[in-house]
DNA sequence: CCTAATCTCTTCCTTAGAGAAGAGAAATCT
DNA sequence: AGATTTCTCTTCTCTAAGGAAGAGATTAGG
């Protein structure tokens, strides 16, 4: 099937491209059994790192219920696990665990790709390209502060 | 591979920087009333065009029962249309719309923030970041239609 | 033509996920 | 120490998304 290779603009561009990085990623954990929510969090504990449950409530805006059983299947899962607050002692802290086989594998194809794409940049041309990631991870995360304010 | 400190930073950059697209584009979706499914439908028509509810049915996995409703929804927030096939008349061609108000506007942060981070390279740094857009785009596209290989 | 195949949509059923309310345990405050 | 607040987890209920089977309409084939 013919997908018009146009040359589009920069936007359209940008766009598509975020398209194909959400199209992947939603295709990656539904291949792994994972629903949105469950990708959701376990996103959120990838950038901000281990948190309580309370911590997950309000940042995902669920209630306690549905958290419990998240976590849960999570940490069935083998994607997190649950250990005990030091200081504490009624708090639980919710720790990614290392990307386990599974999503790991759906993501192998993927990783391939875009590693052989990689190696064909200079290492100057690497350097803006991880300067872009970095920044945009935290552009991405302000806005996403900016949306969960809004909505309050 | 196998699992533990793989030292690499730069692929923990990279696994953060796509944790905080997946983010932003879920949240995005639920601030809008969309679904992960609804989302993934809305992107695939954004990455390959319109096409008929049969090929989304092929292309996601779901049966037409709840494509048909996936469809209804999409269309009754004004995200696609529906037009009838000029070849075949029991066909029925999906085809988005410009992206609307709703979803649009959730974007808008994240889309002010990112255009003020372009400003801040030049065009041959910028022409660096859209080869790499371009590119990424057609690999995840590829490791999406593996992903979707292997699972038949 | 008449039959078989294709395509979309409808209906019914099942189940996973989310909300509400509350119990139990532990920390904090007076 | 006693009371209040905080935090997690449990239970019940409800809604919504997904699968299965089939109806209606249209095209293609003998």
């Amino acid at each position: 099937m013919s997908t018009p290779a146009m040359r589009s603009d920069a936007q359209d561009v940008y766009r598509r491209y975020l398209s194909s990085v959400m199209l992947h990623g939603l295709a990656s954990a539904k291949a792994c059994g994972l629903g949105a929510s469950d990708l959701y969090v376990l996103n959120i504990l990838e950038l901000a790192g281990a948190m309580t449950p309370g911590e997950i409530v309000t940042r995902t805006g669920l209630t306690t219920g549905p958290t419990t059983r998240l976590i849960d299947r999570l940490e069935a899962a083998g994607y997190v696990r649950r250990v005990p607050a030091p200081d504490d002692r009624r708090k639980v802290i919710v720790e990614p665990v290392g990307k386990p086989a599974a999503l790991d594998e759906t993501m192998a194809p993927a990783r391939r790709r875009v590693g052989d794409l990689m190696r064909g940049y200079t290492p100057e041309q690497l350097a803006v390209l991880f300067d872009y990631f970095e920044r945009a991870t935290d552009a991405y995360q302000e806005a996403n502060d900016e949306l969960r304010a809004a909505e309050d």
